[in-house]
DNA sequence: CCATGTGAACCTTTTCACAGCA
DNA sequence: TGCTGTGAAAAGGTTCACATGG
């Protein structure tokens, strides 16, 4: 197992999600081509997309929804808890904590955390907010897998070098800032230093995501036209 | 122009937010391999990424902040304005409409809609939220150009079909779920009808984010390594 | 006979080395 | 000399055709 595409990663979240409304209807069967029609991609893509990890189907038959839902979800790393700290309870950490749907896979919010004292002290989801400083106490005593980043843009970098000192294994980091590893000078080369080699960190930006939107809105020729069912 | 990678796309948008830091700092020059090291890439790939739209630094001498910036912002279509409604004012809706930094850049929002009572009628920077049900004749009377989708998952579809019959001409979608353009029979083919074709659908969904997060984190060895300042 | 699984072809994107120019 | 801009090489991803096996 190696070398598999990014995107093939953020497909097979896509796979997943469309099992789970299959089964919400009893859906019990499918197969490449309708996967790749309700995921806007080529019967090709979903193939080689699962073969990457196994063989999943049955020839001339398709997929068995749960067993290749299953599989999904093994794959993906959803089969076991996540255990989740938020640094910021802004708007945004708020519309994070309650969006539903992250508790559905063992992503589970066990630490809140800001530094506004407006906000330190509210109850949100069964749990106080607390301050940033009380992180590292709170990490000696609680295993935290994951931190989500959701403070302003000017703080994320403190943020993640406090969740890094904490120990997580991996940032979600909602501010639109490039989160730079802190490296260290090893034999005159700079080194990323080894607590943050060890942590991956994923980044979700809708300004991003709006100023892309703008430019593919203007020059509209410049986007893959959505794939309609070859093959 | 023609032909320019979608991640190319995401790397402009990076450097530009690198340049607005740089010229909040006072900053008034720099390089690509300056770039290269704040934004994670390498210093090719940001001479590349630029070389798609025009020439913009000085041989031997490197960028200037204000010029590159302007040119970056000219790119991305972010010198004019750009009008918005948020269709779905829950916590996310909410989180959205009031995140800093939206306005930077000329994203004006216009009209805000749900179909919550207990939501309808409440003041959101300043904008009375409006039923959904009157979204078609507030674009008859005002010039909307993209629509966000903060609506729960089962609604996004019907969400988008609105707005791409309001005349929108991008959205953003937040709900995780991939947005399916209406098709029609043309000669015995399945084919997106010209309204959609003529929309860009952008998306941002946080779920999808934090489960490559956790794939990632258990798999860190197929993640690529953020590339230290090469070359 | 049918839809999966996959090696190989094809195409896109990134990397590179160096030419070009202040 | 120094750093940009760019054609060419290398790497990476996607598409395809078809062999495989229920």
């Amino acid at each position: 197992m190696a070398d598999i595409p990014t995107a093939a990663i953020s497909r097979l979240v896509t796979y997943l999600r469309i099992l789970e409304q299959l089964e919400a209807q009893d859906i019990s069967r499918t197969s490449s081509t309708d996967l790749a029609e309700r995921a806007g991609v080529t019967a090709f893509q979903v193939r080689k997309d699962l073969a990457y990890f196994g063989r999943f189907g049955t020839r001339g038959m398709g997929y068995t929804v749960p067993i290749l839902k299953r599989e999904l979800v093994r794959v993906l790393g959803l089969n076991q808890t996540w255990n989740v700290v938020i640094i910021g309870m802004g708007r945004l950490g708020q519309a994070i904590a309650n969006y539903p749907g992250a508790s559905d896979y063992q992503f589970q919010y066990v630490g809140l955390f800001d530094v506004n004292p407006g906000i330190i002290g509210q109850r949100i989801r069964g749990l106080t907010v607390q301050h940033v400083q009380d992180l590292p106490d709170f990490t000696r005593h609680n295993r935290v897998d994951l931190g989500f980043i959701a403070v302003p843009p000017d703080r994320a970098q403190d943020a993640a070098q406090g969740l890094v000192d904490a120990g997580v294994r991996g940032i979600l980091n909602f501010a639109p800032v490039v989160i730079q590893p802190r490296t260290l000078e090893r034999g005159g080369l700079q080194e990323i230093s080894d607590e943050w080699r060890a942590v991956i960190v994923e980044n979700v930006d809708f300004l991003a995501g709006m100023k892309r939107l703008a430019f593919y809105t203007l020059n509209p020729h410049l986007k893959e036209t959505p794939t309609l069912t070859e093959e």
